[in-house]
DNA sequence: ATTTACATGTAAGGGGTTACATGATTTG
DNA sequence: CAAATCATGTAACCCCTTACATGTAAAT
């Protein structure tokens, strides 16, 4: 149950249309918690029924457009699911068990997507450092943002990790 | 399409029969691809209806059980496997959500559960490590197994990671 | 007027999770 | 022979993914 909890959150920053969460999420949240649109208007429309969100009327030259507002409920029921016990989602990563696969059969085809993922990985790296300077600059000293400033050291410090791991996994594959 | 990979990557390994795959799962492939047994006795039978592993025929003593083997077919499809082009699939991460909506409506509840993930990643990590230890002992050169150990050096440096993250984030939000 | 971009949806299918069902073998 | 364990499966549900459908507003 995150995708309602999420969009909770995106709407509670800002109130917004279907249209526009998904492009929120395609920049922020959608970093550790990716939403297709089709998934968000479901949502929208599940939340609206449940009465935690609601429809801002809009003014009729907007057209179909419907802006989403939350309501106290909702905002109750975000409060409330971020002390839920919840155990650690399970971990998937097929790049590892294709290199688990590679291990018994071979691992000559795996070196390019290897790479290719090292590349990726640097990128996405770059693109948060530069979220990073922009958005939590050195001389200002961290307060009231200090929790998003942790959930980018997440994106960061993972992406670092892939990129170190996937530099030595290629050195190891190389010497195949 | 990862888990009939990762049943054929486990049955070359060794022959199995559906409830033996699913207790190695619990303990090697599933750190990185988990699966329950109902998963498994399904794409077991559409491994098999695509001939790509065969049902080896057990004297009747040992009752309604199966065991399968990897035929030269399925192991072909594990090769073109590994060398094929794959997107790094996105990363979700529900904790990273509770703590951005933590952010927003106020982040007192979290802490016992950022407390309880620390130790349950401690936890891993030091059965991570006592399999190093157990596995790839320092004094052996890796050779044929070197592979195998980056996998597990994943699992090391993911917990790491989190470990890491989890001690500072908590002291963030004691902060609060 | 036609094209482009905006905006909201529907439908089908896949994989994972949970609960339940059933038969065979072993153990006390 | 009763209970526990082994072993294989079925069914229902949920969420995500992909492709497709529909209508509105702005641009040229």
């Amino acid at each position: 149950m995150s995708l309602p909890h999420a969009i909770l959150t995106a709407l509670l920053e800002k109130p917004s249309s279907g249209l526009e969460l998904t492009r929120r999420f395609d920049k922020s949240i959608g970093f550790f918690w990716p939403a297709t649109h089709q998934q968000i208007y479901r949502e929208l429309g599940k939340l609206e029924q449940a009465g935690l969100i609601r429809d801002i009327p809009q003014p009729p030259s907007r057209g179909q457009r419907k802006e989403y507002e939350v309501l106290p409920e909702g905002r109750a029921a975000l409060v409330a699911w971020t002390a839920e016990r919840q155990e650690p989602k399970s971990f998937r990563e097929p790049l590892l068990l294709r290199l688990r696969a590679a291990a018994v059969v071979g691992g000559y085809g795996l070196r390019a997507e290897l790479e290719r993922h090292l590349a990726l990985h640097q990128q996405q790296l770059a693109s948060y450092l530069a979220i990073e300077q922009h958005d939590f600059p050195p001389e200002q000293a961290a307060t009231e943002n200090r929790l998003q400033h942790r959930v980018l050291s997440a994106g960061i410090g993972l992406e670092q990790f892939w990129v170190e791991w996937l530099t030595e996994t290629l050195a190891a594959v190389a010497a195949e």
